[in-house]
DNA sequence: CTGAAAGCGCTTACAG
DNA sequence: CTGAAAGCGCTTACAG
């Protein structure tokens, strides 16, 4: 009940100049007298007002708010990415709101949480934009989406995306495991639908091929992301007649399943087997032994696609229909040189 | 831009009725007819039509919205309280709309995101509400504060509030470990100036008593509710010269250092010493062994705060000053009975 | 540098 | 059962 709230006409009465002045004053624009000024803040401040949002966006066009529509809060990665995001929608003046949709709601119409409320949408970690595709068009939008699931999702839709760079972050994962003498590399992979699985497997893939290493099916095998299937993944890499000397995790998550099997077996990480893992997730640093992993750049790719809504609201400034940011290699105690096989038996 | 959005105006042309008619039927109001009703339904789907979210909070001097505001998106329990707070939220047929407020933003003025945008505020895991007083007292909206950090941060500004029984949560740990016939228990704690540290600690104290067992002032060490000062702490007790034989950690976190620092050591869990933790995270059931915990009945204390903060708004219906969400004992793998001295060594 | 008027897209009494 | 008018609290051209 904002019934009782104080309005622009009650800082303009006490103030004694027009409603339009104080508006300007509260904008920010030009035009006004410092001594103006300073008599309309100390209204303001006197009277404790704050603007009408609904009022404000209704007559001005704009709401001056980005709406944030995410599928599940449970994400590890959300709040990383929330905190680019909040930089950079700051800095620009405008506020953040975040809402989330559950896969009980598909299909639902992102025009009753959106329409009139926020100048442009974020939509992060979508498995797929068809749901929203109807709504989306209706609502003539600015739009940008980030870490897509599939990347049909954003290209199908022409929505512009951020991204990260899966594929060579995969390479930096094969590249270091390799330039520790590993040869005999395992993968433990993820579901093939979804961009981030397919483009980390790719990286394994073409990271062995430089090293002119032969593929063997039997050191790929697949996980879901969970803890759980990390360590039944591993399991099965271990009761191999030769088994692997390196394990690359498609994720931070999975990458601890598999040091617990490891350990489990009476192995040690890393002198027995090195295990890269992806992600950098907080945790990473506080296991034992400290997961060696690939760094997403949540925070960049949170600022990035904040700024890539916002030129898409104000009509200037380059947009990139699919911009890629790179990871980094964090190199921590879970992996370590190739010993010679007397030694490590 | 939403300037080339429909309006009920298009709706109104479109179905050949008032604005008014359309109105009533989009807001579901009685004394339409039902082919009416059915004519303007019509042109709504053909359209594409949503209702102006701001231009109606301005008319109807509601929003129909309700607004979270959480310090951090960290925090492991907030997506489950949020889903509590949802489901109710959707019942009612309100929106949620989340928004942070981080440290670098203290005495922030809440009007700027709340004014003319929500009809009333969930203030979620305050450490302290002081920073927010002013700004909260001049909107005159209503508020109600979950899980507040400091016991004065609700009662001083007389918000009602929802909270875990902390207090009762502990003393079922306690009851755990001794029903398994453990009396040499130590505990785990955390910063007293937070409630929930000195309501789980008051717990142990009192559980300690009805035992008949004199505290033992080394038995209680502290930590900061993170992983590795779990451990730290955990390493303190396992090199006392009459160790423990369980201990209660005042947050499941905590305990993970806990169980490392006793593995380390060489011992195992439950056999040697049993661990329990409180809030039951996800990862309680998922890491080795299962750990024992007390759950904080995070869905029912967003389902009720929500609850609450409708009644308040409606001015019907009960609200409770301080309401106390009992928790619950989920006993797994990291507790066990106390084994005789001979067969633990 | 300052202000009176129009209007954003709805809902709310009120009439018929 | 249906509708014409007023108004919510702002901002936007436009005038002076």
């Amino acid at each position: 009940m904002t019934s009782s709230s104080i309005t622009l006409a009650d800082v303009a009465s006490q103030a004694g100049v027009s409603k339009m002045t104080v508006s300007k004053v509260i904008n920010k624009k030009p035009g006004i007298s410092e001594t103006t000024r300073q008599r309309v803040m100390q209204a303001v401040d006197e009277l404790g007002y704050t603007v009408h949002a609904s009022a404000r966006a209704l007559a001005g066009g704009r709401t001056h708010t980005l709406g944030v529509v995410v599928s599940s809060l449970d994400s590890q990665y959300f709040s990383e990415l929330m905190r680019g995001a909040d930089m950079t929608a700051r800095d620009a003046g405008l506020e953040l709101l975040i809402s989330t949709t559950r896969a009980s709601h598909e299909h639902r119409n992102i025009g009753r949480l959106a329409h009139g409320l926020v100048d442009g949408l974020l939509m992060v970690f979508p498995a797929s934009l068809a749901p929203y595709e109807r709504s989306l068009r209706a609502l003539s939008l600015p739009v940008v989406v980030i870490a897509p699931g599939t990347q049909a999702s954003a290209e199908q839709q022409h929505f512009p995306s951020v991204d990260a760079d899966h594929y060579s972050g995969a390479r930096q994962a094969m590249q270091h495991l390799l330039s520790l003498g590993h040869r005999r590399i395992a993968f433990i992979g993820g579901p093939p639908h979804l961009t981030p699985s397919r483009e980390r497997l790719r990286g394994y893939r073409e990271g062995l091929l430089t090293a002119s290493i032969a593929p063997d099916a039997a050191l790929q095998v697949t996980s879901d992301f969970s803890q759980r299937s990390g360590f039944q993944a591993a399991r099965e890499l271990l009761a191999l007649a030769e088994r692997p000397t390196a394990i690359f995790a498609l994720n931070d998550v999975s990458a601890f399943g598999a040091i617990e099997a490891i350990k489990d077996a009476g192995l040690r990480v890393p002198e027995d087997i090195s295990v890269i893992g992806f992600d950098n997730i907080p945790q990473a640093s506080q296991v034992f032994p400290a997961l060696t992993t690939i760094e997403q750049p949540l925070l960049e790719m949170g600022a990035a696609g904040t700024r890539q809504l916002l030129n898409l609201i104000q009509g200037v400034g380059a947009v990139t229909d699919r911009l890629i940011v790179p990871t980094e290699l964090i190199i921590r105690a879970s992996t370590g040189p190739l010993l010679s096989v007397d030694r490590r038996m």
